[in-house]
DNA sequence: CGGTATCAACTAACTGGTTGGTTGATACTA
DNA sequence: TAGTATCAACCAACCAGTTAGTTGATACCG
C-alpha cells in the first residue's frame, strides 16, 4: 500500500487550496493561519516549513494562479470582444482569483506586479501592436491604451454584480469599432 | 470663550480623518484601532465613545465619503462622458474613498451596498432611462447596463495606474455613440 | 532476512507580542 | 456642583511564528 499520510507535495497542495479559499475570503491582513492549517487538515507549522510565511503562502498562491489564467485564456489580438469575453467567464468561473488580485493591489500596493503577470502583459501589448500595423485592428488607441481598456472591460464581473459576457463583449466591440 | 479642548465634534472630525487614512491604507481587517487614536491625537476609548466599535467608525466614514462624492459630482444624462470624466477626476484627487469601497466590498460582500449609494444609483437610473426617452441618449443598451458601464470606466482611476481623463471620456463617447 | 540507523514529514504545545475593547479616575465646562 | 469629555491603565482573547519531540518509510548492514 502507498502511504497517502506523508507526501510532501500533497500536504503542500492542500495547503495553497486551503489558503486560496481562506485569502481569497479574508484578504492578507484578514486571513488566518490556524483556520488555513486546519482547513487544510494539517499542521500550522507545515506553511512556515514549506512556504516561509503566510505572505509567501500567498505570494505562491498568487502566482500560480496568474500563470493558469494566463495559459487558459491566451489573447486574441484580432477578437479582442472574444477576448474580453472569455476573461470575463473565467473571472466569473473563478472568482477568487479577481480577489486574490485586488486584496493584493490594495495591501501591497500598486508597483509590486507579480513577474509573470508583468511579461504576459509585454507580450499582450506587442501582440496588439502587431495586429495593429497589420491593419487588423483600430489605431484610436496606441497598444497599451487598447490592452487596459479591454482587460478593464473583463473586470466587469467583479465590479458589477450582474454583468453578463454578452455585455462585456457588446462594449469592448463598439470601443474598438472603427 | 469657546472651547478648542474639549469639543466633542472636533474630535470625532479628527478621529473620522484620521479613521479614513488608516482604513484606505490597510483595509477593515489591518486597520489598527491604537494607530488612528494616536493619528487623531486623541484616545482610543473616544473611537467606543463616538461609534460603537471599529466597524461602526467605517461605516460611517464610509457614508460621509459616499455623500460627498454624489454631492459633489452631479450625473449629467445628456454627457455621460463628461460625467465619467469627472468622476475619474474625484477618484484620482482623493483615491481614498475607492479604496474604502473596495476594501468593504471584498471583506463585506456585494449585497451590503450602502443605503445611500443604492438611493443615489437609483435616481441616475431613472435620469438615463430618461434622457434615452427624450432621445438624447442611444438606446443601445437599457438604463441600468449603460450606468454600469459609465461608472465601471471611471473605476480606471483605480485599476490602471497610467489612466487619463482623457481616455476615460474617449471610451465612454465610443461606448455610448449611436 | 531481521534488526536498526537515518532522515524527512509531521505534531502538540508553547511564546512573545498584539488586538479590540473596557473602566475607573480625572479634568474641564456651564 | 452636576454633567460630560477625556485618558491611562488594564484585560482577555487572539495571532504569527517556533520548537522539542514523534512517527513512519527506507536504506543499510550483519
Amino acid at each position: 500500500m502507498w502511504s497517502v499520510v506523508r507526501d510532501k507535495e500533497a500536504t503542500k497542495a492542500k495547503l495553497l487550496e486551503a489558503g486560496l479559499d481562506e485569502f481569497a475570503e479574508y484578504g492578507i491582513a484578514g486571513a488566518r493561519v490556524d483556520r488555513i492549517a486546519a482547513k487544510a487538515g494539517c499542521n500550522k507549522a507545515m506553511i512556515y516549513a514549506y512556504f516561509g510565511s503566510k505572505e509567501g503562502l500567498f505570494d505562491e498562491l498568487l502566482k500560480i494562479q496568474i500563470d493558469r489564467m494566463i495559459k487558459s485564456v491566451p489573447i486574441t489580438p484580432d477578437d479582442l470582444p472574444g477576448y474580453a469575453g472569455r476573461l470575463f467567464d473565467s473571472y466569473v468561473d473563478q472568482p477568487q482569483l479577481l480577489r486574490l488580485a485586488a486584496y493584493h493591489r490594495l495591501e501591497n500596493g500598486f508597483d509590486t506586479v507579480p513577474e509573470a503577470e508583468a511579461v504576459a502583459y509585454q507580450h499582450k501589448i506587442e501582440a496588439i501592436a502587431q495586429a495593429q500595423l497589420d491593419g487588423k485592428l483600430t489605431a484610436a488607441y496606441d497598444a497599451v491604451e487598447l490592452l487596459d481598456l479591454v482587460v478593464h472591460m473583463s473586470i466587469l464581473a467583479f465590479t458589477t454584480p450582474n454583468a453578463s459576457r454578452a455585455m462585456v463583449e457588446k462594449a469592448v466591440r463598439r470601443l474598438i469599432a472603427e
